[in-house]
DNA sequence: TATGATACTTAACACGTGTTAGTAACGTTA
DNA sequence: TAACGTTACTAACACGTGTTAAGTATCATA
């Protein structure tokens, strides 16, 4: 019985009527030219042979694959960063109550120059969404150019792309504040990427400009950069704090790279926060209970997913959307790893 | 140009040949009946036009679809725990080699009950895997039975199964060695998830038989049950300890529970390792910096994932498998959250 | 009864590919 | 020369669907 797939034609036969009519019936409600007894005996045939049409057929014969591809830029993240995993929940939701399929791409090393071909020129996604895309992807930029449906989780800033995004002065400037206010005057900072990742570099620049409200300046000595693992997070503050012992405060990238800047100051023998208070970034679920619990800047990342899918399903339906980049708050939450300064 | 879509008509017409030529230059290599010189008048005429080929067409005419399907048996773990995003990054990776496509379905309350038809039975993937199956899943029965090609990460327990899973046992004998060696007798668990989660279960009654080579029992009183996040790991914690207030050391059930487990600790005032021992599973990339670095079971979950890929591409190139359900060992990692009992 | 108008249904085409049976040209052998 | 294999290619079909122009009854109206 599963040996041979039954086709729309069988449906037809089956509730006497042909094939034309059976398509009518499941795909047009519309189409009023249909008498509701015709309708209800091709229902039933089709529910008797447990009838799905084959998606290949209805690929090729509509033009739509009600599916939207999603690339990871850098999929060794995955596995080692919780954010993605937040986002990739909250696209998997909105698809799902929409009954859109979603195709995941990875890329690293092994992939070519322009994974975009593989799913766009064969026709194998109606939309596109890139997480953490990077400035200088060439193909990328092409690809918005081309007027093809794709969203942005992150951003390159180019005019014509659509894009969530996080404006993060509010949690940053609430976060400095917080600082201040503890009597915080030297402030450092671990980047979760190398400099050149847009997303790493903004945050940086944030606390450096929201350091500036308060008189305070973040040299380029008092930085280090990690690469999106604990473990790098961990090296890079032994860096930084080998070159500037005298810091009383971190901010770290992300709730990752937090761990391992908790983990060095705990090697080093400086208590958190007693000795060193630090600050994250994205509220991962278990960051409120980490030892300290983590003081870290909020962001919704499951929600920032949903936007994105929601923005690309309206490009799809050729709908306006409301603006072509939208920015999300974030803001602070106080925990246990900031402290008065020593 | 985008607006114009190439077929392989055009090429033909380019290269001054049939389309049928077209697609054996392009897809059967071993067809010698082609002239080098057509091969190459052909290729370059492909190349000139940018030609790629439409997957709905060729899904269609081949019936192969080079995409594998993805189920998340609970979608909702996904952002909590760090597990499936590293079996993800596997099978990702052997993809990507393999040029094969993901398709990735999580499932969750507003799925229906079947959520393999939408994918099977429109023959829009090639293979499955899913992950974290549930043995009371029917309809997954039913799909295995129909010999359609799936592979578990995890097991239901069908003796048709195919599939990867982890032998705990190395790993959880010589970690009760160790609390045993240190002096623990009265020793908890914290499960992962609710009793009926088969992989849940299956830690806990290893542990419980580790124990008994020891001649120690760990009574029902002893286990409290989380539900996959730190923080549910933080409450069962709290049940756990103040029924029973004697417990030395606990086993959580994964190292996202161990978190909890460890942040539940520090809120009764017990300390790590000093008051209570704490084991982990999983040993996710993060586990070695926290706060005491996490003593755990090290699987891993790259590999499990990769290897429930490679099985799956056997099956799809009806190649035989070594063995339909393939068991990865798994071993401890010593490092500070176990210490001498109090 | 002829004439439209209406309600319903279908034949026929389109989508773009992979594959098989078959043809034409060409040389080779009896 | 006739029979025969070999090489290089192609016509024609198959895959399963969505859609539109055209078709056939049915029925009311003049």
């Amino acid at each position: 019985m599963a040996s041979k797939r039954v086709t729309s034609h069988d449906v037809a036969r089956r509730a006497g009527v042909s094939r034309a009519t059976v398509s009518l019936v499941l795909n047009r409600s519309d189409a009023v030219a249909l008498s509701q007894e015709t309708r209800e005996r091709v229902r039933r045939a089709a529910a008797e042979l447990g009838y799905r049409p084959n998606s290949a057929g209805r690929m090729l014969a509509s033009g739509s694959t009600e599916t939207i591809g999603l690339i990871i830029s850098d999929a060794a993240i995955l596995p080692i960063d919780g954010f993605i995993p937040q986002v990739l929940h909250g696209i998997g939701q909105v698809n799902r109550e929409r009954g859109l399929h979603v195709l995941l791409e990875g890329r690293d090393s092994s992939s070519g120059p322009n994974p975009y071909e593989a799913l766009v020129d064969t026709r194998r996604i109606d939309g596109l969404i890139v997480l953490n895309p990077r400035s200088d992807d060439e193909p990328l930029r092409a690809l918005i150019e081309s007027e093809f449906p794709v969203v942005l989780v992150g951003s390159i800033r180019h005019p014509k792309e659509h894009s969530v995004n996080f404006s993060s002065r509010a949690g940053i400037s609430a976060a400095t504040r917080l600082l201040v206010d503890l009597g915080h005057r030297r402030i450092g900072m671990v980047a979760f990427a190398a400099p050149g990742f847009v997303a790493a570099d903004a945050r940086v620049s944030a606390v450096r400009r929201a350091l500036q409200t308060h008189g305070l300046t973040m040299p380029d000595d008092a930085v280090d950069y990690a690469d999106f693992s604990a473990e790098s997070g961990y090296h890079a503050t032994k860096r930084l704090l080998q070159r500037q012992p005298d810091l009383t405060a971190i901010f770290a990238g992300n709730d990752t790279i937090a761990i391992g800047v908790m983990s060095a100051a705990a090697a080093l023998g400086r208590r958190v926060p007693g000795d060193l208070s630090v600050i994250g970034f994205d509220d991962l679920p278990f960051s409120a209970w980490l030892n300290p619990a983590l003081t870290t800047v909020h962001i919704d990342a499951v929600q920032q997913g949903a936007l994105a899918a929601e923005m690309l399903i309206r490009l799809l339906a050729g709908k306006p959307v409301d603006a072509r980049q939208v920015r999300l708050d974030c803001e602070l939450v106080e925990r246990k790893s900031c402290a008065g300064a020593p």
